[in-house]
DNA sequence: TACTGATGTATCGCGGCGATATAATCGCGG
DNA sequence: CCGCGATTATATCGCCGCGATACATCAGTA
């Protein structure tokens, strides 16, 4: 997730921690946190894996006066390991808060790739649905008026999820038909 | 979070385990996962803290030919615990995940309390709804396709979230009137 | 009988989060 | 021109929830 994230950045430009997460911020700071708590450690991560490494402290140095900085950059294993992540797009992908980062970097993804997770989140909304269309339905044991209403809402908010999701998946295929 | 959860399950009755995650699922199963690999561990944390206490082992083991399960009941401190959690409710409370498990027991919460979570929510999600409007409304620097596709959703179910809450924050106060 | 699925408890490592520490630099009002 | 708060910047800590996995027992059934 985060890793999938700061490798699809670094495709952008060299960036260091603070940017990154600033960047990630701005994008997608409405669904999920990106918290310097998680950020750094996988930066770590990552550059010991060998995904990632630092560029030489000059360039960025001279620059600007600023220091004590760490630019990164993507090695030629870091790009493949950002493909291999949307090749190899699997159920996890789906879920609510994977889904919304791969939407994020969707331009640089191959156009099956986007509709089978398109189609996957879909499937896994639809579930969503049912599950709570089902227990709504159930006439016996009668549920707590609070949590009906939520059940309610949350029915209301899958549905309208599924039929948008629907739109951009018509959407993809009459691109794909020009 | 669990461990409000599961205090409020034993105020109905004692249970082991596996049945309160089944519970749980029932109840809350569509907004998030409650799986073993947190259920035992908590209860095992509320135990130490004494919060819970498992029950002689002669009822349970008599009542029904079953081995190896633990029953835990309340102790005082787990009701004066979770009588301060709802008492307590902060601005940790009005998060995605917790809100929707305190809905689940606003039948056990008292009303000037429930109307201090309904609103501390309806601020939370309007927030994140103006973050999300500002975004798009930025005519500058043009926004990828797709990640627009998605804070318009964002934006349209946060909307939609707030007038839920609205309403039920109506309700609130028109029953208070009675 | 043998196997499938539900019941039941438990642990493991991973990953994300909020809180917190630390420090340099920038812009601004006094 | 000095001081002070905001921003830039890196980093660690412990907590908590999750999925995967392991391992038993028991019920129904093929």
């Amino acid at each position: 997730m985060f890793e999938f994230a700061i490798l699809g950045l670094l495709h952008e430009a060299p960036m260091h921690g603070y940017e990154l997460r600033k960047r990630l911020h701005e994008l997608l700071g409405a669904f999920r946190a990106f918290s310097y708590g998680s950020l750094y450690p996988t930066l770590r991560r990552l550059q010991r894996a060998g995904l990632i490494v630092e560029e030489g402290p000059e360039e960025s140095t001279l620059s600007w006066g600023r220091r004590a900085r760490k630019v990164y950059q993507l090695t030629t294993d870091g790009k493949e390991r950002f493909a291999d992540l949307l090749v190899n797009a699997g159920p996890q992908t789906w879920d609510d808060d994977s889904f919304g980062v791969h939407l994020a970097f969707f331009s640089r993804t191959p156009a099956d790739i986007r509709m089978r997770i398109l189609e996957g989140r879909r499937r896994c909304v639809e579930e969503r649905r049912e599950g709570l269309r089902a227990r709504l339905s159930k006439t016996g044991e009668q549920i707590d008026r609070y949590t009906r209403e939520l059940h309610r809402m949350g029915l209301e908010s899958t549905d309208r999820e599924v039929r948008w999701l629907n739109e951009l998946i018509a959407h993809e295929q009459s691109e794909q038909d020009e």
